[in-house]
DNA sequence: TGACGTCAAGATCCG
DNA sequence: CGGATCTTGACGTCA
């Protein structure tokens, strides 16, 4: 069993996906944002490996405007020693990674261009995956499109074009329940019918509930039914909704209880567990620690190294009970540790947990920065303390002198990741 | 015709 | 000029 994350790694320097806007797609860009992704994508692969996290998903972004007529460069041949070498750490890590077009990528539409346009798309993600190396149970995952006003009719045009991909892209062609129009029942079905393993989503099950078939539980079970021995073990996509935001939208971060609770009723074999979650890594990481067999401290030690500063931020009692919870190397305190990190998020960060966390960090400077350096810092932390600089602007300026003076410690840590900064800031209530 | 979802690029503003 | 902040893009369906 494995858990892991979709696409973006959180807090890792280097690990973005470049883009740009199709007019300027030619050869020369194009070469640059793909040498670019590779390189980041190496380092998520990297990242996860080092973190023990065993399934990833990999951004469709990775070669931009692959299935369009804009991108005409051979990258498959260009660059087949950067995604044999990416390959080979994928499968001697034990990693098991997948794609997933996105909600543009309609198979059932009863538009023949649309069709035209998924199925090369749908060839270019088998192509990637090929590309790397890797067997048939690295997935690509589809929802089955749309309704039209009619979805026996629908899906009949689905299970036609399905049969008509290329085998390549068949093996590895797996399709999920939606929150709109297919409820896990007709995508069950569907499966069923056309030996297409079902991946099992709880939120979209939420938000478009199948049939009478019983709990959630239940429906994991049978859709392990559709997953074959060259499928590899059971996928399903785990998530919460995030009550700040309108229903069916992602939670920043996994509410490891809320986790636990529907882990320990997963049946065995337990599937694979892909996570959709704003915090993205940060979560994975959490999961892997609280499900560990035998989980080491060393691991738990490295995390409270990522967290400290934003926990300080928001509370300097939490941070000193971790201290003391930590203290113990004998023990392995995870689901402990993490319920105090999200004590600690829910407490508005108070003007002086800001103030002292930043002087933290500027710590590491104090010796090294210049005379221009030390005057801005105090600058920004006056003009914050005063109520006139805003905290992430404050950070910003900690994050650049980390960046210059190569502080990898600091660069790791949660305490700049933008997500969490953002997330007081913004509200979204529906 | 706009909302939906997503992220970074691109555009613009500001000191 | 560099940094901060706002807007656009790329996709297809559906109300």
């Amino acid at each position: 069993m494995s858990i892991g994350y979709a696409c973006l790694t959180l807090g890792v320097p280097f690990t973005d996906m470049k883009k740009c806007l199709i007019k300027n797609a030619d050869e020369v860009r194009l070469n640059q944002l793909i040498a670019a992704n590779l390189c980041a994508l190496e380092r998520m692969v990297d990242y996860n490996l080092r973190n023990g996290i065993k399934l990833f998903r990999i951004s469709s972004d990775i070669i931009p405007f692959a299935s369009s007529p804009v991108n005409s460069i051979r990258w498959s041949e260009d660059y087949a020693f950067q995604l044999a070498e990416i390959g080979r750490k994928i499968r001697t890590g034990g990693m098991r990674v997948s794609m997933h077009p996105g909600q543009y990528t309609v198979l059932n539409s009863p538009n023949a261009q649309t069709v035209e346009n998924a199925i090369r798309e749908l060839d270019y993600h088998a192509l990637f995956l090929d590309s790397l190396g890797l067997d048939a149970s690295h997935k690509i995952i589809l929802h089955l499109g749309g309704a039209y006003g009619d979805k026996s009719l629908a899906i009949k045009r689905f299970t036609e074009r399905y049969q008509a991909l290329d085998d390549r892209v068949k093996a590895r062609l797996v399709i999920e329940n939606d929150d709109k129009i297919y409820n896990i029942q007709e995508v069950l079905e569907t499966g069923l019918d056309n030996r297409i393993p079902v991946v099992f989503d709880n939120l979209h099950h939420q938000a478009n509930h199948g049939g009478d078939g019983g709990g959630e539980q239940n429906w994991i079970a049978e859709c392990a039914k559709t997953w074959g021995r060259d499928d590899g073990r059971q996928k399903i996509h785990y998530s919460q909704s995030n009550p700040r935001k309108k229903v069916g939208a992602h939670s920043l971060s996994i509410d490891i209880d809320a986790f636990l609770h529907f882990y320990e009723n997963l049946a065995l074999p337990k599937p694979d567990i892909m996570l959709e979650v704003k915090d993205k890594n940060i979560s994975a990481i959490k999961c892997v620690l609280c499900t560990a067999e035998k989980g080491e401290m060393g691991a738990l030690e490295r995390e409270w190294g990522r967290y400290k500063y934003l926990v300080l931020e928001h509370s300097q009692a939490i941070y000193n009970q971790i201290r003391i919870l930590l203290k113990d190397k004998s023990a392995y305190p995870a689901v402990a540790f993490y319920r105090l990190v999200e004590e600690a998020m829910r407490i508005h960060i108070p003007v002086g947990g800001a103030v002292n966390a930043a002087t933290h960090v500027w710590g590491y400077f104090k010796d090294c920065a210049s005379q221009r350096q030390k005057a801005d810092f105090l600058k920004y932390i006056d003009g914050y303390a005063k109520g006139i600089v805003p905290l992430f602007s404050l950070k910003h300026k900690l994050l650049s002198l980390a960046l210059e003076h190569k502080q990898t410690y600091l660069l790791e840590s949660y305490y700049f990741v933008k997500l969490y900064s953002d997330a007081l800031t913004t509200v979204d209530r529906d």
